[in-house]
DNA sequence: GTCTATATGCGGATAGAC
DNA sequence: GTCTATCCGCATATAGAC
């Protein structure tokens, strides 16, 4: 439940964002979103015409700050290795997985391409953004093939943490990436 | 719908796997199963207990099918890299993408200690099965670390080429994985 | 802006007839 | 074994009062 500092509409957003990340689209009804952001039926139905156009604009939010946040290593200080690394080894809320990697299992989601928009786009930014990191280095390797294999080690890893109840695989993951990158 | 030439129980369990595939568990409702299968709410309710009994049948069946079609890769003919190598260019359902690994983002899943054990086993037995033969290269990098970026990089594919609504960048993690495997 | 009332159908089962 | 009847509550709104 958000601080009754915030305006409605905007703790509807938040609490919408954080069951899409939970339970994603078809596990979250409006009802849980009212209960969770402490507002009533009347209250979302008039600042949002129903949940598609309330997960629309929280996914767009996920989604926005995901871009920014990998921004942040991408543009920071050192070699394209070191920014990739300090990329990679970011602090991440593992067990919870990616917010937007985990509306492609959503078949709500998949079959709406207003709410699928986002999703595709942002994977395919951070794809196309670290290709150009990859070249950079020089390599003689495909970039967009290893800027492939980078984000799918990152979302796949999220996968092997959840089943097994443990960052541990994860972890494992990126570090067995980074070695094939670095030898 | 499967074919009358099979018992009730048996379309039920297979409905149940297609479903659990399309729209994972939260998404799938008896009435659902009982569709697909062309079967009554009394003949599902007489052979399973409910929707969870159901779900574990069906979850335990592909987890059995899917080891076993891996370990026809694993233990074919050629050196490791080549066994590897046929594992992951094997021929898959791309834009499906994983029966295993989607019911890791379902909540209801995840929450159940009945229904998470058999996907927590798949995807342990999985990367434990590809370590030893990582191992059997004589790499001086960590089999077990390689082994979870291999799994991850899978995983993780069928996430980005769904939300491309294309097998491409599934095509591209893997492509790029084996040419950081090989050179 | 928010509340309460009302509506239709689905989710997930139980009960008992055949 | 399968069918039909019935149940309670949730899902997803719409309507209109305050």
């Amino acid at each position: 439940m958000y601080s009754a500092g915030v305006n409605a509409a905007e703790r509807l957003i938040e609490s919408t964002r954080d069951l899409l990340w939970e339970r994603g689209y078809v596990g979250t009804s409006p009802k849980a979103i009212q209960q969770r952001a402490g507002s009533g039926q009347g209250s979302m139905y008039h600042h949002f015409s129903g949940k598609q156009e309330l997960a629309l604009t929280a996914i767009r939010r996920t989604a926005e700050e995901m871009r920014a946040r990998a921004e942040e290593q991408f543009s920071g200080p050192g070699t394209p290795i070191e920014r990739i690394t300090a990329y990679l080894r970011r602090e991440r809320d593992v067990l919870k997985g990616c917010p937007i990697g985990r509306l492609t299992q959503d078949p709500d989601v998949m079959a709406d391409p207003l709410l699928r928009a986002p999703v595709d786009e942002t994977l395919g930014w951070l794809r196309g953004r670290l290709a150009g990191i990859v070249a950079e280095t020089g390599t003689k390797l495909d970039p967009q093939a290893v800027a492939a294999t980078i984000v799918a080690t990152l979302q796949g890893g999220y996968v092997l943490a959840r089943a097994a109840g443990s960052p541990a695989p994860f972890d494992q993951a990126v570090s067995g990436l980074l070695s094939l990158l670095t030898d």
